[in-house]
DNA sequence: CGGTGCAGTTGATCCTGATCAATACACCGT
DNA sequence: ACGGTGTATTGATCAGGATCAACTGCACCG
């Protein structure tokens, strides 16, 4: 149990700050955002790319949004809800590769075989854009500014994709996860302190390579030295920059 | 020591195949290659894309060819030689991110922070062609097949990077990561099953997350298992298929 | 020549995190 | 209320690979 005083912040959970936040403000944190509203862009191009903008969804939790194999159309900018992408190997173990919050966007690994390489399944209620890739990258020979956010994403990706590389204890990879967690959700206008896990201790150890129960024991852990506070899947970050520090090591790239 | 038989192949030393192969068939197998000889431009933007290709080289083993934090300004392909890529985190630890081979091409994690965002280390005696990036994207812009294998280069380096991610055992790593570098040579037109290793045990180790006693003891094991020749750094694959089979778990994607 | 340094191999020991197992708890439909 | 199911936590044991250490082979060099 938490004590009374630090939940306060909790009375208001963190779903009604998505759901405040969604119509207002999604277009401005969204990966697109700059070639969707902002100015400097002629009237005529901007209706070019509403063009291809296409609303989906929404899929339910434990949904797929694609499957390994599909056929690679479109790009997916989550607008709401998260999504983890997985692989499964030949003995049927799954490999979950990575999380998408609001505002990321979900597709770029399949541009190069033509077809997804990973399913994409919703960890809770998703709605997206969707954005056609032909369309899109016909539109990025025009438009310079297009075609370098799509460099830049693809780029960025791949320097996250070295975040859960290297040899480092159950501990760094933790901390690290969740400082990142917690940067990207300040970057598209969340609290950056406190927030909803939207996946489950199994997807968190999958993903950080570890044993579901060494995840557990790790936020014991956490909890005991006052770093976080942890009800379920609500968290607060008491001591962000002790965290911080903890998974420097994996996080200064 | 090797019996004396299966060492015949490597009375001509692989490197000799290498400087026989380079002149006459490198574009070729290069990843640009298609950009920059194959039919189907015009003229005069064959002749663009030659302007903003230029020889640079040699490195010699240990050289840096950049440095985390330089300004990104052009991508590499690597012409001879082999490069590895690494980040030094704040303890001063290196981490190897990844081993290139003629035909591959490096850089392409800089565009998103517009700086090298790792340290860039010739092997052994290495050429390069260097690419000017804005010149390219701008040709980009106006010639499709351009764009798109940029994309596609890029994509398929964002599926590249999970090759190391999992927690498999050293054996499995070990295994793939020689099947993948079988490959990867073999894809470029050098031989699949005999190859110099341009990296150290140490690098190797550090790549795959190992410590180098394991390196060298998995490689000891799979020559006991007669999967392997190994005398220092010259490796013949004596049952490649039995390599892939093993690190079949950590290829499948 | 012996000296020095580095890369690689092999052996002995230790520790982190996986695995097996039991329990607690929330949520569900009947 | 009752199981039934899925998720999370905690404890006990085990093993794979890291670490420490000794030793070899080899290149280089004064």
């Amino acid at each position: 149990m938490l004590p009374r005083k630090p939940l306060d912040p909790w009375l208001e959970p963190p779903s009604s700050l998505v759901d405040a936040r969604v119509g207002a403000h999604f277009c401005l944190t969204c990966a697109f955002s700059e070639a969707c509203i902002a100015g400097g862009y002629d009237k005529p191009e901007q209706a070019e790319l509403h063009c291809l903008v296409e609303h989906a969804g929404p899929f339910r939790g434990g949904e797929y949004i694609f499957r390994t194999g599909d056929p690679f159309r479109s790009i997916f900018a989550v607008r709401t809800g998260a999504v983890k992408t997985s692989v499964v190997d030949k003995d049927g173990r799954e490999q979950v590769l990575g999380f998408y919050l609001p505002g990321e966007v979900i597709g770029l690994n399949a541009i190069y075989p033509d077809r997804f390489p990973c399913n994409a399944i919703a960890l809770e209620t998703v709605h997206f854009c969707r954005f056609s890739f032909p369309a899109m990258s016909a539109l990025a020979a025009r438009m310079p500014a297009v075609q370098q956010r799509l460099f830049r994403l693809l780029s960025k990706e791949l320097g996250m994709a070295s975040l859960l590389a290297g040899d480092h204890s159950a501990d760094v990879r933790m901390a690290a996860f969740l400082t990142d967690l917690a940067h990207r959700y300040a970057v598209r206008g969340f609290s950056g302190t406190q927030f909803h896990l939207s996946m489950s201790r199994g997807d968190i150890a999958n993903y950080l390579r570890l044993a579901a129960e060494t995840v557990s024991r790790v936020l014991s852990r956490f909890r005991t030295q006052r770093l976080i506070e942890l009800e379920g899947r609500e968290l607060l970050l008491l001591d962000p920059d002790g965290l911080r520090e903890l998974g420097q090591s994996l996080l200064s790239r």
